[in-house]
DNA sequence: AAAATAAATGCACTTCCGTTGCATGGGCAT
DNA sequence: ATGCCCATGCAACGGAAGTGCATTTATTTT
């Protein structure tokens, strides 16, 4: 099992204290953070290195920024062979309006569409919105 | 051929002059538009006015809005039998890296997907980036 | 037609988030 | 120990969305 040291190193992210303190605390949570978030969890930190921490982290494909339509920009680890790929890596995401939650539906990649000619598609986001499975019991 | 001011009043939107006006730039563009784009069309028009218009036209069924990751919400006419509904009428929309534009792909309406129980998905957004049919010609 | 009511507009201001510039600090290499 | 690079922290900016309130415009009622 790698460490989260050693992940972040493998990435070419120099694994400072307060990098990994926001690598674990990503890795331990099942739903995309925003930066106000983390902040929050980390009371003592500035909200700018948190920022430019999340920054390296997309550059260097350690997290993957998620646009859920809120509007606010949100963060999930990359999965561990993750390239940030069409059709191979890219999931889908699910956006909760009820609890405002996201996940990555990471089972569930995006599926190829044909486009009219001359439209290259390099990326894709894909959101599906509704109630998620916590709060369509209630 | 219905004009544009029967087609406010068959919607529920007071047909006022600035709303005609706005309506009919929209129509005009075969780009979804930003509230700034808009401002800028109309140089008397207050910020304000066109904001509150827009969201009119969006609860009325009028536009769509489009949110294509570049944090900026864009807008776009609904067709003419539209009524945002999964599956039939939610369409494709494609975001240009170069030219910024974002265009409804209406031909391409959102794939069904399934979900794991206890999702209920009520609606949808789908974008794909990269290059439109003009920029990746040059 | 005048008065009363409702709706739309315009201005000022706020908030939130993302972002940048610059100064400081800490760790590593020479 | 010195110098250098990178990370960090502080302050401030800018864009966009949104709100409150006063004013104007339109519609309905009498």
């Amino acid at each position: 099992m790698i460490t989260s040291d050693e992940l972040l190193e493998k990435k070419g992210v120099r694994p400072t204290a307060m990098r990994l303190l926001v690598y674990k605390y990503l890795a331990k949570s099942h739903v995309a953070l925003t930066l106000t978030d983390i902040e929050n969890a980390f009371a003592k930190a500035d909200r700018t290195t948190l920022f430019r921490t999340l920054k390296i982290f997309e550059k260097k494909g350690v997290v993957h920024q998620i646009d859920d339509g809120t509007g606010i920009k949100k963060y999930a680890l990359c999965e561990p062979d993750c390239n940030c790929e069409l059709e191979q890596d890219l999931h889908l995401h699910f956006h909760c309006a009820r609890c405002n939650e996201t996940v990555c539906l990471t089972e569930h990649k995006i599926p190829h569409i044909n486009l009219p000619e001359g439209f290259v598609v390099e990326d894709a986001n894909v959101v599906l919105k509704g109630l998620c499975d916590k709060c369509s019991e209630k």
